[in-house]
RNA sequence: GGCCGAGUGGCGGAAUGGCAGACGCACCGGACUUAAAAUCCGGUGGGGAGAAAUCCCCGUGCGGGUUCGAGUCCCGCCUCGGCCA
């Protein structure tokens, strides 16, 4: 009784294909085009695989099969994103060592995925975590380390445009005479300060309690995401690395790429590039009596020396993208990070500067901007100069200015900026208006929000763009031509510059945890043992420098990593030269291993170099990258930046990595129905309730928005709810309005799909195909239990086509036969042929599986199947389900696998029908149709349906205005009266 | 709050500006069976007229526009989802 039977045929191939290498690209392929098809490799969580994987990786491997059988030479590995926190805390909590418990994850992992049939090439695996990987990971750095940017240097990419600004050795960095004067010290330091990978102070989210550091999306309105603990800003020596340096190109380089438009829009906003004006506001000695006669000076020595690179300590300089409206600057705001802040603190002051430093300090940056309801601030006694107008303006310090973004200080021009106006209406400053708006001009819903009374009437601020007034001789002009005249201006007098500024920060690249990659970095020590500032690398040859294995994971209470528990004889070692040294006890981030994972799967054994560069100029760029949106901004764009490093530097031949990305959606639980009821009861409309917090554990619960009651959710069946007009509701109470919607999988809601259990019902090839036939990859879908088994019902009847289920043994069915297939079987089978093709190449895979049903559906049944259509087809099913189509293959009479078969091709002509119909609309409505020879030409068309009945009734007494022929879709007629 | 995306039968979804609802699920009817499962065949957006064949009207979140023709393009809204802050 050979029915079709998953379990025994799945592990039949999935066995031969590993025995015979059916899908192991030798190092050095043979000449051809190629295809390098890649998946977002998996972090190996101890949950296993979650149903979300396998639809990414299905889509993936659909192509990388077709692309094979189009006899492409096709890269299609997969690996581990093994470095991560949950191991670490597992080691915490039990003392279990990372690598074990990664290494078990792992072994999860690839069971699961080899379960599912991909054809990725095994020899080709390796984790993240893997010494021999990371490795080249701390040989990347290094290198990131040893390159500067240059902004000014002029080159051409490969594509022949000319670029500007390129990554270069360090040794190559002008040194300055004066720098060069003091000695080799200084000169290292020099180059420090210049390295695209660089040290400074920077904020981290102490945990006491946990006695860790916590990444910002692990901190929850100030408190611990695990345990609630509250958590501390304090600041810790980290490691940054200059991404900013490559904003620009980061932007550019984008435009070209075959991305989903939204990804890029993502990417560009993320790196929020913004046009505008460097400007010095002059703050002199701090002697408020001498400030007027220093300005003079001040202004005279700039007309000379013009606009300085860096800020001297004279001057307060802002970043502004409205230097049109420099005239209207009435007071000045500086971050309460801002390094002049104590010099600009005057004595009488002091005390409540400090104190609103310390508040500051406790908030995020999102409580000081955007859900700040007031706008706070104290002023700080000092005065700076206005550039434009000489005059005197105050300096204030508020906590809406960040210190990180711009230069951490602005000037306010409160009539047209919304934050500037909340806070000059606020502390009783000056508004001057210097834009006129256009005469037509309506104040947007913000700007009337804002709105004040006065006794001239209600003022609002403008933000907009207009004429310039109140603004000395540039009165009347346009805001753009004004911006760009001030700026000339500005320049010409050595105050300020035309800037360009970023939003991006430098990527912030250590952490203080022990299961990363360690720093190939020594610190140099000086007799007391004290760090001198002073760095040196590891040697390429002493890498990888590997994590201690004998370690104890204890919680300790001061923010330092776990590595500087380590072993002496790991931490420290002494030079050649004498001078003692400790190792670096930072770890890089999870990130720094995706940043190049794709390179080093074309090359993995090498142990001289990170990739062979022949092979690394065959194999790139990745051609297909498929992942998940929640990486669309920040591992795309570290994964960009690394890549360009490596190009400026001449280690890879492209200037971006992945050419074409998608990004799969997400999917959901099984719809579900939900009634809301109340303590009493009675139940509550779902559009009657709302999200509030819980008054005592804060979490958020449902409630009654009129009354406020919590109501209880109420999970119900499918017969227990109707639709009604807009809503579904209640059977037995229609008045009663029921939420139905699909939520995201969660341990939590009891709504997880488990791929083992699906495969072990249904089989890989169910699984695979259900996944792809749910919708549109990129769409975000329900998961439903009576779609797979629909699938599988499929699958069956694809078996029942070829194979005799009432045999004893697997064979052919009788109506297979070698007869050849008649003109209709033909045309089936090439529309099948096109469709699937085409849909493959659209990676429209759910409408490619309806076409497969539609030729079951057409020729599944049929007394007498020639096998001359049925082996075609089996080629098409192959890469959705590649071990029915295996086996069937086989049954079909063939020894060796399909998947290099060449990929079936259509025939037009076969395709064409002699008669078609076309619909006949009157009006626009379809009124009839009619059968048509396929090349009849138009008169005939249009006489042939006026003459149908059902037509010719509506177009009877009216007069015919125009008449429409869609050569092979439909005819319009047009009539009045 | 900003950005992005999406609203089409009971459900998932399909439709180069050209017959809305392909294909699947669910449901209904029939065949096979002692019976059921499995399988196979047929029906299935809503409303109306008719004994029937068939015919008519409405219909792609809402309001407007462009067009011979709009699910699709444009303008303005509403709702939901995702991401970011």
């Amino acid at each position: 009784m050979p029915r079709y039977d998953p379990k025994r045929i799945e592990p039949k191939w999935q066995r031969y294909w590993e025995e015979h290498e059916t899908f192991v690209v030798p190092r050095k392929p043979p000449a051809g085009p190629k295809y390098y098809v890649l998946d977002m490799f998996p972090y190996p969580s101890a949950e296993g695989l979650h149903v979300g994987h396998p639809e990414g990786y299905t889509a993936t491997d659909i192509v990388a099969r077709y692309k094979r059988m189009r006899g492409l030479n096709v890269l299609h590995p997969m690996g581990w994103d093994a470095f991560g926190l949950p191991a670490e805390q597992h080691a915490k909590a039990t003392g279990t060592h990372p690598r074990i418990t990664t290494e078990r994850n792992i072994a999860t992992f690839r069971r699961q995925l080899k379960m599912l049939g991909f054809s990725y090439d095994w020899s080709r695996e390796f984790a993240t975590t893997d010494p021999d990987y990371y490795r080249w990971t701390q040989w990347i750095f290094l290198l990131i380390f040893d390159t500067w940017f240059d902004p000014d240097y002029e080159w051409t990419a490969p594509d022949g445009t000319k670029k500007r600004g390129k990554g270069r050795p360090i040794a190559e960095l002008p040194i300055p005479e004066e720098v060069r004067a003091q000695g080799e010290a200084a000169v290292r330091r020099y180059q420090d300060k210049h390295r695209l990978a660089y040290q400074q102070e920077a904020l981290v989210n102490w945990c006491p309690a946990l006695g860790t550091v916590l990444a910002n999306e692990e901190v929850i309105d100030g408190r611990s995401e695990r345990g609630g603990h509250p958590v501390v800003r304090i600041p810790l020596r980290q490691w940054m690395l200059r991404i900013t340096a490559y904003a620009e190109r980061l932007l550019e380089e984008l435009e070209p790429l075959d991305w989903p438009e939204s990804i890029k829009t993502l990417q560009r906003n993320w790196i929020g590039r913004s046009e505008g004006a460097e400007v010095d506001f002059f703050i002199g000695s701090g002697n408020p009596n001498t400030l007027q006669q220093e300005f003079e000076q001040f202004l005279q020595h700039r007309r000379k020396s013009g606009f300085p690179r860096e800020p001297d300590d004279r001057v307060l300089r802002v970043y502004t993208t409205r230097p049109d409206t420099l005239f209207g600057a009435t007071y000045m705001v500086i971050a309460p990070e801002h390094p002049l802040i104590e010099r600009l603190t005057t004595p009488e002051q002091r005390e409540a500067v400090e104190r609103y430093r310390q508040i500051a300090a406790t908030k995020s940056d999102l409580e000081r901007t955007d859900l700040a309801k007031e706008k706070t601030g104290v002023f700080t006694g000092s005065y700076a100069i206005n550039p434009v107008n000489g005059e005197r303006i105050p300096i204030w310090v508020a906590d809406y200015v960040l210190g990180g973004y711009g230069t951490g200080a602005i000037m306010a021009v409160p009539a047209h900026d919304l934050r500037d106006w909340e806070f000059a209406v606020k502390f009783g400053l000056p508004i001057r208006r210097v834009v006129q708006p256009p005469p037509d001009y309506e104040p947007t819903r913000e700007e009337r929000a804002l709105a004040r009374q006065t006794e001239s009437g209600t003022e609002f601020p403008f933000v907009g763009e207009g004429t310039a007034i109140h603004s000395d001789g540039y009165d009347g002009l346009p805001t753009a031509e004004f911006k760009k005249k001030i700026c000339d201006d500005l320049q010409q007098k050595g105050l300020g510059r035309a800037a360009v500024n970023y939003r991006l920060r430098d990527w912030l690249f250590s952490r203080q945890h022990f299961w990363g990659e360690p720093f190939p970095i020594w610190h140099e020590l000086d007799e007391n043992g004290n760090p001198t500032g002073l760095l040196r690398t590891v040697p390429e040859d002493q890498l990888p420098v590997l994590l201690p294995e004998d370690f104890e994971f204890k919680p300790h209470d001061r923010p330092e990593p776990p590595l500087a528990q380590a072993p002496e004889s790991w931490l420290y070692t002494t030079a050649e030269d004498g001078t003692r040294l400790m190792r670096e006890t930072n770890t890089m981030p999870q990130w720094a291993g995706s940043c190049w994972y794709y390179l080093r799967f074309i090359d993995p054994r090498n142990q001289e170099r990170f990739v062979d560069p022949d092979l690394e100029r065959y194999w790139m760029p990745v051609d297909l990258y498929v992942g998940g949106a929640e990486h669309a901004v920040l591992h795309l764009l570290y994964a960009r930046f690394w890549h360009k490093v490596l190009f400026d530097r001449g280690y890879v031949s492209t200037l971006e990595p992945f050419h074409k990305l998608v990004n799969q959606g997400m999917i959901l639980g099984d719809l579900e129905y939900t009634a809301f009821r109340r303590a009493d009861g009675r139940w509550v409309s779902a559009n009657a309730v709302q999200e509030a917090a819980d008054p005592e554990t804060g979490k958020p619960i449902r409630v009654d928005r009129d009354t406020g009651e919590p109501v209880e959710p109420v999970k119900l069946q499918a017969d227990q709810v109707e639709k009604r007009g807009e809503h579904f509701v209640l059977k037995d109470a229609p008045d009663v309005v029921v939420e139905a919607r699909a939520y995201k999988m969660s341990k939590s809601r009891g709504n997880v799909i488990n791929p083992d259990d699906i495969v072990d019902q249904y089989g890989a090839d169910a699984l695979r195909m259900y996944e792809m036939f749910m919708g549109p990859l990129e769409a975000s879908k329900p998961w439903s239990m009576s779609g797979v088994e629909g699938i599988s019902r499929f699958l069956g009847r694809v078996w029942r086509m070829i194979v005799d289920e009432r045999a004893d043994e697997v064979r052919l069915h009788n109506a297979v036969t070698d007869e050849a297939p008649n003109e209709e079987e033909l045309r089936i089978l090439h529309k099948t042929i096109k469709a699937v093709t085409e849909d493959i190449e659209k990676l429209s895979f759910n409408t490619a599986i309806s076409r497969m049903m539609e030729f079951v559906n057409a020729i599944g049944s049929r007394p007498r199947r020639p096998r001359a259509i049925l082996e075609p087809f089996v080629l098409l099913l192959s890469p959705f389900a590649p071990h029915i189509a295996e086996e069937l293959w086989e049954v079909l009479g063939h020894s060796q696998t399909l998947a290099y078969e060449p990929w079936p091709e259509y025939q037009e002509e076969l395709i064409a029908e002699s008669e078609i119909e076309l619909p006949i609309q009157v009006n626009g409505k379809v009124r009839g149709r009619v059968r048509v020879p396929a090349d009849a030409d138009q008169n005939t068309i249009l006489q042939r349906a006026r003459a149908e009945p059902s037509v010719a009734r509506h177009l009877e007494g009216k007069q015919v205005v125009k008449q429409i022929v869609v050569p092979g879709r439909l005819i319009n007629f047009v009539v009045k009266g």
